[in-house]
RNA sequence: CGCGGGGUAGAGCAGUCGGUAGCUCGUCGGGCUCAUAACCCGGAGGUCGUUGGUUCAAAUCCUUCCCCCGCAACCA
């Protein structure tokens, strides 16, 4: 395998004003599951996560409870972490806006854009409701008052900073027509472009007097850094930017991926690059942005009390079921809609049906017919052998152009289309037949082989993506030797062993049954 | 005329450089009995939102209109 491939991606660093939902578990797990691959494939992957932790909205919310900001977004983001390990996410850094080299760093990175004329002061004129310390546009305002109050506003003059967006749009515009990979799906490219760069951008107001809870700019202590020129940066400081090491910036910048939900593409692919033309950083590979998952009745929110909860969909399901579902169920970009029948349903053709039952029954057959200790074979002596094989040795190389194009979805049907071969294969050879027929015992013993390697085969494959079910495959498949649950090993049909030890252990997947199961969700709302 | 996405079998979707309309689930029927009542095969079910047009041929290209969703505020 060859060195010095790296592969840096990122999710978004959430927001603590609550708990998180199966959204922001969506977009984790994608990036997880994606890291994994990638390492599985031999790349030096680091992958990052993190919290954004000022803001308004945050100081708010400490203070309605009597704590401090700093105080409040402890719990929640040991509560975003707890989530993470739960999840099984392998993360290799967790960034928070509030650590102390993230905030020295933001702090340079504002004022070198300062010094160098990115940002100047000037003032900002706008509507100001006083007791919701908050500035309103003007078409946000409903019959000319606060629409968060109702109260009256008034025109307020203020001192910012503004970073001059404007300079850096033409090159801009050129690097997103030039790079098509840059911003994905397409249809975002266009988007970004159509509404905001090609009418024109305005300079942005990076900077806030009106609240404390932020990075104050160290030579306006009056200002604190606005919340997204302070979360953007997460991506770099991360990595050691404009410390004395920045081994770790030289080593993974650029990024490769930054994944995102499609609401906060226009940061990443706006703001965020024409920080990285001012500081003179290469832009980031791909920025991609997926879907949502909505519900029946419409999108996700906090205020309509519907948002789901992954804690309690793993307690109940397993973290690779929920894992599952989530990588599988929605065309990745595409918004998809999420419920318990789904889900449900989900859980039981693919991993109960399909996946979980092919391996039980094909551990119980060799345990039957062969005291559980893996045959000898012959290769390839009948057609339906040779068609089974050839899918299964070109199943990494299929996998991977799906993974290339982030089609996670296509990926793990690559995967099932195989478990489904497999199904298929035990009716064409009907081993139960074979087995009454001493004669056939040698054909019985390749039928079984094949099963068993086939099933090791989708069980390296699935590694990245079910992250407990694999090593549960392995073990049953009696599979002990590392190099037999390796890339390296799916490319030739064969490398498992005659005489392995098969374990029959429990189903890797209980079927479920979906209307008590439903019955019981509605109730324990 | 703000921008974007979408309207294809009961449900959810694929198919869009034109050429016999596919997949998953559900449903109906059959097969098998190794297995988690799972697995395998087959059937039924669609005037591809609407109007007009281009063409030998349109879900696919152009056009009219209708409907749904999202964005334009720090909710993945």
């Amino acid at each position: 395998m060859e060195e010095n491939k790296k592969f840096y991606i990122t999710t978004p660093i959430y927001y603590p004003s609550d708990k998180l939902h199966i959204g922001h578990s969506y977009t984790t797990v994608a990036a997880d599951a994606i890291a994994r691959y990638k390492r599985l494939m031999g790349y030096d992957v680091y992958f990052l996560t993190g919290s954004d932790e000022h803001g308004q909205k945050i100081e708010r919310k400490a203070k309605e409870r009597g704590i401090t900001p700093k105080e409040y977004v402890d719990a929640i983001v040991a509560s975003f972490q707890d989530l993470w390990k739960l999840m099984d996410i392998s993360n290799d850094g967790f960034v928070r806006t509030t650590d102390s080299y993230h905030e020295a760093c933001v702090q340079k990175i504002f004022k070198r854009l300062y010094e160098q004329g990115d940002i100047y002061k000037s003032s900002y004129t706008g509507h100001y409701c006083t007791p919701c310390e908050s500035f309103w546009l003007e078409r946000q305002l409903v019959d000319g008052c606060c629409p968060d109050c109702g109260r009256k506003v008034e025109m307020v003059e203020e001192e910012s900073y503004f970073f001059r967006l404007s300079k850096y749009a033409d090159r801009l515009i050129e690097h997103i027509k030039t790079h098509p990979e840059f911003i994905q799906p397409v249809s975002r490219a266009n988007e970004m472009l159509n509404n905001f760069l090609i009418p024109g951008l305005e300079d942005l107001c990076v900077s806030r007097t009106t609240f404390k809870w932020g990075i104050p700019v160290d030579f306006d202590e009056k200002h604190v850094v606005y919340v997204w020129i302070d979360a953007l940066s997460n991506y770099i400081t991360k990595l050691g930017y404009l410390t004395d090491d920045e081994s770790q910036m030289d080593k993974y910048w650029p990024a490769d991926l930054h994944l995102v939900g499609k609401e906060i593409v226009r940061f990443h692919t706006i703001i965020w690059p024409i920080m990285l033309m001012a500081l003179d950083l290469p832009l980031p590979k791909q920025v991609f942005g997926h879907g949502w998952l909505v519900l029946d009745g419409g999108k996700m929110s906090k205020s309509k009390g519907n948002v789901v909860d992954p804690v309690k969909l793993v307690d109940r399901y397993g973290v690779d079921a929920i894992r599952y579902f989530l990588l599988r169920e929605v065309p990745f970009g595409n918004d998809g809609v999420f419920s318990n029948e789904s889900l449900i349903n989900r859980i039981n053709t693919d991993l109960a049906n399909d996946l979980g039952n092919l391996l039980s029954r094909t551990v119980s057959m060799i345990d039957k017919y062969f005291g559980g200790y893996i045959p000898e074979h012959d290769t390839r002596v009948a057609q339906e052998d040779d068609a089974l094989i050839t899918m299964a040795e070109s199943l990494a190389a299929k996998v991977d152009s799906c993974m290339d194009s982030l089609m996670l979805p296509e990926a793990l049907q690559e995967i099932f289309a195989l478990t489904s071969a497999c199904n298929k294969y035990i009716d064409v050879t009907a081993p139960w037949v074979l087995a009454k027929d001493e004669e056939k015992k040698a054909r019985l013993g390749t039928v079984m082989y094949n099963l068993a390697e086939c099933l090791r085969v989708v069980g390296v494959m699935l590694t990245p993506f079910l992250t407990h079910t694999s090593p549960k495959m392995f073990e049953q498949l009696g599979i002990e030797d590392e190099e037999l649950t390796k890339i390296s090993s799916v490319g030739t049909f064969g490398m498992l062993k005659t005489g392995t030890k098969v374990q029959k252990g429990e189903a890797l997947f209980p079927r479920i049954d979906v209307a008590k199961e439903l019955a019981e969700l509605e109730n324990s709302k």
